[in-house]
RNA sequence: GGGGCUGUAGCCCAACGGCAGAGGCAACUGACUUAAAAUCAGUGUAGUGUGGGUUCGAAUCCCACCAGCCCCA
């Protein structure tokens, strides 16, 4: 009898032998080709997720195939560790953001280890370490010689209270987390990247294979559309200009609306209007962004009593302001034509306001009329009232693709009226935050009002370690020893305060992992020249047009600030192919889902007492069974739906009742023994993301001590589709610790000394072994987890049927295991080692190759030939394998159930689907229906 | 509000446009047991959310709707 499976003993040993033994130490090898895996780095919130392992030890198996493959696979690990958590931490505990975020990178560096990845810690990159952000700050300056950074004007989240600007997350209903108080929309000067200067280049994604939904995101995301920019003359003698992808209407353009927050509201609002404008604009900074521009919402607005003249057909046309036009958003004025737009078609029926038609709708010989029609005509159709452009057809293309937009842009430009323009959505990328917990800008301010960027040499700026975290305010603004500097020429000066978006720090991070500890470079050109670019990405699709684009253009504009020059020379060196190399940081990637939190029911309970008003008080709470309410029961009864300290929300049927629990109430659970506590009571839980507020948690660290870290790796891979993600549930947990079990026992078998082995069965593991290369290959592959374990498992079932007919010999029975724990090795590497150890082979199995595929040694002997009567299937016969189509096709035709079917008549057809991997042939006869 | 994804057996999930089933959980039957658990050997029960369309053939492709999830603003 062998010793049981018991994976405490083994996989920290195998941990700890890795690490010493440097296994997975990745370095530049031109003589071997490359594989760079990175899958997205966590944030150190405190505790390792079960999302993390989800996302990463999948990653991790397929870097470690790679490897098997003879990839010198890089596959690096580090923190992104910049942001809100750690200063929050530090306002409502005390805790320096310094402390609570190197604590928590401690922690998670353990639990990181414990999942038996093959992270090259060497490489470990930490974004808040002056040592990392010195050459955030360094890019920064690189942007800001080059014109991509840039200071302009924004909407931001204000608030008085705390003198300070709020992250969204930070504001809730209107008001700031903290103090309740209330937050405005106010324009600041922050600092901005020319995102802009790459969308063209963004939009293409010929280069890389990603997925089609991220590629569609980013695209929507970026919003190209083609258009005109038309200027009208307002009766103050100032050009407003608009954008509009519609200029063939502008023969329809009854109104104008601007921005609240436009630059010449101020202007053309008449002396009448003054007040009423200057109330609207108070109450429009009360609103944010989304409520804005939500459809649902009345459109409001106000007119400024000035006028525009339409340069088309020089119509007095009245100018408006409303909330809903955004100032951040193309010019921050539109032209309106109610007759095309529902939003300005509401906005003119509410206001009273002209409506034109300008399009007669496409077979129809009648133009709607204005003063009746009920909703906006958007839609193809002919050109009326429209000048010059009457009679072109508008044929509900867009851009230059219509006739009638082509026209009305070729006008305008001949008229000097307007120009041909493609505008975008996508706004420029603001990296200024008024907080402590980030990179520092390296920019000072003159004492003339310009600003001028440190030298190098003064780089980093670091965070003063004595910043007030609790006052009102920037805590760095704050920090008279942090503002207070010299210019270069040793004027005093003030130091910017503003810190970067931590979206900057995670732009450039997997060419930090290049060179972790390089003091020359960002990264060192060397290393670079061997690794980029990244070959495999994984991470969440959440973060498919901020992070994923971010990243993007970071590298495009590295690249053509010449900072990969060096890089690419070494790469020519080398024999690379440097054309396009480094276009783009990532060249294959690929999402996983979220694990999300599992359902479950709440306590079904009887409580006793009494109402007061709607709220009912407890004295007497009793957790029952869902059917066993007592006849005639007094009082409450229903589901605990959610619970707040001692207040229950007690649900029954459709009506949630409110109950408090008395401080010494009697609570009875009958799987707890006395009186119960209110905390001991569970409360339903919705299928929902994860986290601690909801406690549907699930710790990754208990399941390793329950199960082990293999058998937690191999569920994960196994439970879920990978790139869907689900529901936590760990019923099915069990099957992966049956399979390893049985693994362990298949291995640690003896086969009888001289044991003949039956041919037969010899033959059938050999031919399963060699399906499941395929089919685990395929399943790495394709980032298809779960059907891989499920290949492996197959061959388990082989090997226990074939052992416990005992038909294998020693010498079958070691080539099964020799491949079989090679196949396990990437997923479950522990075990995987240790049996391989215990099979009496070198170490390590990590080292070792990945099985080759013999096809002909896969192929079954026999295979069914499924026979069809218009794709319905009737019989099945067996076949040899090396039947041909016109063979199969016969036997088909000379069937029972055929010649029942066409009964002496003649086929319609005759399909015959070939069979192809693993599946059978077909022959599908097709005869007439009746 | 915009965008994206997913609906297959009681459950988790498979299935290049080709017999709806690979794997697992649960359930059931049998063996072992005084009994149960564990273990072992067996057993497949849905026609693929709904309604249309394309096709010789649709879970798969197209359209509409319903439900759920995620992201952004």
């Amino acid at each position: 009898m062998t010793e049981k499976y018991n994976p405490r003993d083994i996989e920290t040993k195998w941990q700890e032998r890795w690490e010493n033994d440097k296994l997975y130490h990745s370095d530049v090898d031109w003589t071997r080709p490359k594989h760079y895996a990175v899958t997205m780095l966590p944030y150190p919130s405190g505790d390792l997720h079960i999302g993390h392992w989800f996302a990463m030890t999948p990653s991790d198996a397929r870097a470690r195939w790679m490897r098997m493959r003879g990839y010198n696979v890089m596959f690096p690990m580090g923190f992104d560790a910049f942001g809100l958590p750690a200063e929050q931490a530090a306002i409502s505990r005390g805790i320096h953001p310094w402390k609570w975020t190197y604590a928590n990178i401690e922690r998670m560096r353990i639990q990181l280890r414990s999942m038996g990845a093959m992270f090259d810690w060497r490489r470990e990159m930490v974004s808040s370490t002056p040592e990392y952000y010195k050459w955030t700050q360094w890019f920064f300056k690189k942007f800001y010689e080059n014109g991509l950074a840039y200071r302009a004007e924004a909407l931001v989240n204000w608030s008085d209270a705390l003198q300070t600007v709020l992250a969204n997350e930070q504001v809730i209903d209107g008001k700031d987390e903290r103090l309740g108080q209330p937050v405005i929309q106010k324009m600041m000067t922050q600092w901005f990247f020319r995102y802009t200067r790459y969308t063209e280049e963004l939009l293409k994604f010929d280069k890389i294979d990603w997925p089609e939904p991220i590629k569609i995101m980013q695209t929507n995301w970026i919003g190209r559309s083609e258009g005109a920019l038309v200027t009208f003359q307002t009766e103050t003698g100032d050009a407003i200009e608009v954008f509009t992808t519609r200029p063939d209407t502008l023969w329809g353009a009854t109104f104008m609306v601007l921005a609240p927050e436009h630059p010449l509201v101020e202007k053309i609002t008449t002396d009448e209007q003054r007040n009423t404008v200057n109330a609207y604009k108070a109450q429009t900074a009360k609103f944010t962004e989304i409520e804005r521009t939500s459809e649902d919402r009345e459109k409001t607005g106000i007119f400024t009593g000035g006028y525009a003249i339409n340069p088309v057909n020089k119509a007095r046309i009245p100018v408006w302001i409303a909330d809903y036009v955004m100032i951040t958003y193309g010019t921050g004025a539109i032209m309106a034509v109610p007759y095309g737009d529902q939003r300005d078609f509401d906005f003119a029926r509410k206001n009273h306001l002209p409506i034109i038609a300008v399009v007669r709708p496409e077979g129809s010989d009648e133009t709607p009329d204005p003063a009746t029609m009920t909703e906006a005509y958007a839609g193809a159709g002919m050109m009326v009232n429209s000048g010059v452009i009457n009679g072109i057809l508008h044929n509900g293309e867009k851009g230059r693709k219509s006739p009638a937009i082509s026209a009305a842009i070729d006008y305008l430009e001949k008229e000097g009226i307007g120009k041909e323009k493609i505008n975008y959505r996508l706004r420029d990328w603001l990296i200024s935050r008024q907080r402590y917990w980030g990179s520092p800008i390296p920019m000072i301010h003159k004492t003339d009002g310009t600003v001028e960027a440190l030298p190098d040499s003064e780089l980093p700026v670091t965070l003063p370690d004595d910043a007030d975290m609790k006052a009102k305010g920037n805590p760095l603004a704050n920090h008279a020893g942090f503002v207070n500097t010299k210019d270069a020429n040793g004027n005093p000066a003030r130091r910017e305060t503003d810190t970067m978006d931590t979206f900057m720090c995670s732009s450039w991070y997997f060419l930090r992992y290049l060179s972790a500890h390089y003091d020359s470079a960002p990264f060192d050109p060397e290393e670079a020249a061997y690794w980029l670019p990244i070959d495999v990405y994984t991470g969440g699709a959440e973060h498919a047009t901020m992070h994923l684009l971010y990243a993007r253009w970071f590298v495009k504009a590295l690249r053509d600030l010449g900072i990969f020059d060096e890089t690419i020379e070494i790469m020519r060196d080398n024999g690379r192919d440097v054309n396009g190399i480094l276009d783009e940081p990532m060249l294959l990637l690929r999402n996983q889902g979220q694990v999300l939190g599992a359902e479950r029911q709440g306590d079904f309970v009887l409580c006793s007492g009494n109402f007061q008003g709607e709220k009912f008080f407890a004295n007497r709470v009793e957790v029952i069974e869902w059917n066993a309410v007592p006849a005639g029961f007094q009082g409450v009864v229903g589901e605990i739906m959610g619970r707040t300290e001692n207040i229950l929300r007690v649900g029954s049927g459709s009506t949630t009742t409110l109950v408090e629990i008395q401080p010494n109430a009697e609570i009875i659970i009958p799987s707890i023994e006395g009186n119960g506590n209110v905390n001991q009571l569970k409360h339903h839980l919705e299928i929902q993301r994860m986290s601690k507020s909801k406690g549907n948690v699930v710790n990754p660290d208990e399941l390793v001590n329950a199960y082990g870290a293999d058998t937690v790796r191999a569920y994960l891979m196994f439970g879920f589709d990978w790139q869907k993600g689900g529901p936590w549930s760990d019923e099915q947990i069990i099957g992966v610790v049956r399979w390893l079990n049985d693994v362990w026992e298949i291995v640690n078998t003896s086969i009888p000394k001289g044991n003949a082995g039956n041919a037969k069965i010899e033959r059938q593991v050999e031919r399963r072994i060699h399906q499941s290369i395929e089919k685990v290959s395929n399943g790495l592959e394709k980032f298809s987890f779960n059907t891989c374990i499920a290949g492996l498992m197959e061959v388990r079932n082989e090997l226990k049927a074939a052992l416990r007919a005992n038909g294998l010999s020693q010498k079958a029975f070691d080539t099964a295991v020799n491949a079989y724990l090679r196949l396990m090795a990437p997923f479950t590497p522990h075990i995987a080692e240790e049996l391989w150890y215990r099979a009496g082979y070198v170490y390590s199995i990590h080292k070792q190759e990945w099985p080759v595929y013999d096809a002909e040694l896969a192929k079954e002997d026999t295979v069914s030939l499924v026979i069809m009567v218009n794709g319905k299937p009737r019989e099945t016969i067996s076949i040899p394998a090396e039947t041909t189509q016109a063979e199969a096709e016969a036997l088909a035709l000379a069937s029972d159930s055929i010649k029942r079917a066409l009964n002496g008549t003649a086929p319609q057809r005759i399909v015959y689907i070939a069979g192809k991997k693993g599946q059978e042939p077909k022959v599908n006869i097709v005869i007439p229906q009746a």
